[in-house]
RNA sequence: GGCCCUGUAGCGCAGUUGGUUAGCGCGCCGCCCUGUCACGGCGGAGGUCGCCGGUUCAAGUCCGGUCAGGGUCGCCA
């Protein structure tokens, strides 16, 4: 290897010791009378470079431009190091230390930064490029990284095909309310709020298992810790299943897929960063149908406050609290949510038109999923959106997906960033996305 | 959008029943310093107290409005 070749800071504990070049910005400056220390941080771990200043026989220090150099470091400042690596146990971080030949600085940062480590997330927002240099922000991203990796090799081991539907829409696919609308040459268009009838296009079309991640846009105003107006939207749909239980068993063996990889490629750091244990779930997950959940939560003193049938996020809370101290569980599929609460969409049972054939999927307290089998029969699809009010006309190209043949099928969405929040235990989207959009966030 | 809370130095905060020169920690700058590792020591700079108006002899402090942000609920992924 020559000197100029760059070495990640993380191999360097294992390398031998001789001449090596790091590059990376730097975490802090230590500048001693005798020897200087500098902490320089790159994208995969921190190292030490020392350097011993020179003196002269008398002990008068000698002219060192080295050393000059690094007193003037200000932290921030992208570099790259060449010296000797030299491995040495009175170094506390990681044993190894760079003992300094030069310095090439490739950019200066400003002294003074914006933020810390515990400045408030609005602040850290504004400048995230400087948060994101955080081990813990640099940890997400390779944590989500893995997950959606590993998924990918879920779908590509079970023969699912990958779509990516448009974000450009001429009307809405759930409702109309929340839709952003943008100029479109002399008409207009909307961004997509949901994948879901371009999704589902793909089972008329024959491709029996499909998945998208991208984006999905709702305008809705609301301030909470796990909502945002722009989202990366994981979906699955297929053919041929009997009802949701077979999509809760796909998205269950998926999770575990995705859980596996990331718990034993990132559990040690998540662990080391987060304090948390990544847990491997176990298959089949919990499933309680929605009514015997909110019976539940009340036998426990929670009645939730709610004039329709639906469950609130206290009740979401309680119920996972409930699932994880009786079977040791972080998830839950809550099933069969009232025909009221639900998309037209949503297969009702056949013996109680009341009821939806649909989960949604609560991990460690929240919401992260939504699932169901869909209505493939157009007269039934054709009423139930009477039903809610809808005009089929508007629902055409829709509802001639299901004139020209189209099998039984159903999926789910689910929102990436909410699994990271929870999977790390963050107590909000914003610290797990890599830039975040809200109803008053645009910027950076 | 409803309710609650917060805006004081680059960052995190304190600031008494309204009172004279608005403090503390971190960071920054300077000097000093046993191989430091959250390095240490001494010194220094840095503030229209979010904004507008009002009450008062006097407002960071009280009142009204406004803007920005946070939490939560609704909605959802």
């Amino acid at each position: 290897m020559t000197v100029s070749e760059r070495t990640l800071i993380k191999n360097l504990a294992a390398a031998n010791d001789g001449p090596v070049s790091v590059s990376g910005w730097v975490e802090t400056v230590r500048d001693q009378k005798k020897v200087q220390f500098v902490v320089l941080r790159d994208e995969s771990g921190a190292v030490q470079l020392v350097h011993p200043r020179a003196f002269g026989e008398d002990g008068s220090p000698l002219d060192d431009e080295l050393a000059d150099t690094i007193s003037g470091l200000s932290q921030g400042t992208f570099l790259t190091a060449t010296g000797e690596l030299k491995h040495d146990e009175r170094v506390k971080l990681g044993g190894v230390e760079v003992k300094l030949a030069s310095l090439a600085i490739a950019s200066v940062a400003i002294a003074e930064t914006p933020i810390a480590a515990d400045s408030s997330i609005d602040k850290r927002m504004d400048w995230r490029f400087l948060d994101l240099r955080r081990p813990e922000q640099n940890l997400i991203a390779r944590v989500q990284t893995t997950f959606e990796h590993a998924l990918r090799g879920y779908w590509n081991d079970n023969d699912f095909i990958e779509i990516h539907t448009p974000k450009l829409m001429a009307s809405a696919s759930e409702s109309k309310a929340e839709l952003f609308e943008v100029k479109y040459f002399e008409g207009k268009a909307f961004l997509a709020q949901s994948p879901q009838f371009f999704k589902q296009m793909a089972q008329p079309a024959g491709f029996g298992k499909v998945f998208e991640v991208g984006p999905a846009f709702r305008a809705d105003p609301s301030f909470t810790s796990r909502h945002a107006t722009e989202f990366t939207s994981v979906d699955a749909e297929i053919s041929w299943i009997d009802s949701h239980e077979d999509v809760m068993t796909m998205h269950e063996n998926l999770l575990v897929a995705g859980l596996t990889a990331v718990k034993e490629k990132h559990g040690d750091d998540i662990k080391a960063l987060f304090d948390v244990e990544v847990t491997i779930p176990s298959t089949p997950f919990p499933r309680i149908p929605l009514a015997e959940a909110k019976r539940i939560v009340a036998e426990h003193g929670y009645e939730v406050p709610r004039h329709d049938d639906d469950m609130d996020p206290e009740g979401e809370r309680r119920i996972s609290a409930y699932v994880l101290e009786k079977f040791g569980h972080e998830f839950v599929f809550l099933t069969d949510y009232a025909s009221s609460i639900r998309p037209f969409y949503h297969m009702r049972h056949d013996d109680d038109p009341g009821l939806t054939r649909s989960y949604d999927l609560i991990f460690n307290g929240v919401e992260i999923s939504t699932g169901a089998q869909r209505e493939h029969r157009v007269e039934v699809l054709e009423a139930q959106a009477r039903d809610k009010g809808l005009d089929p006309e508007e629902l055409g190209f829709y509802l001639d997906f299901f004139r020209y043949g189209v099998p039984p099928h159903g999926g789910f969405g689910m929102g990436l960033s909410r699994v990271m929040m929870l999977l790390l235990h963050q107590a909000n989207l914003r610290e797990v996305t890599y830039l975040f959009r809200g109803p008053t966030r645009l910027l950076p």
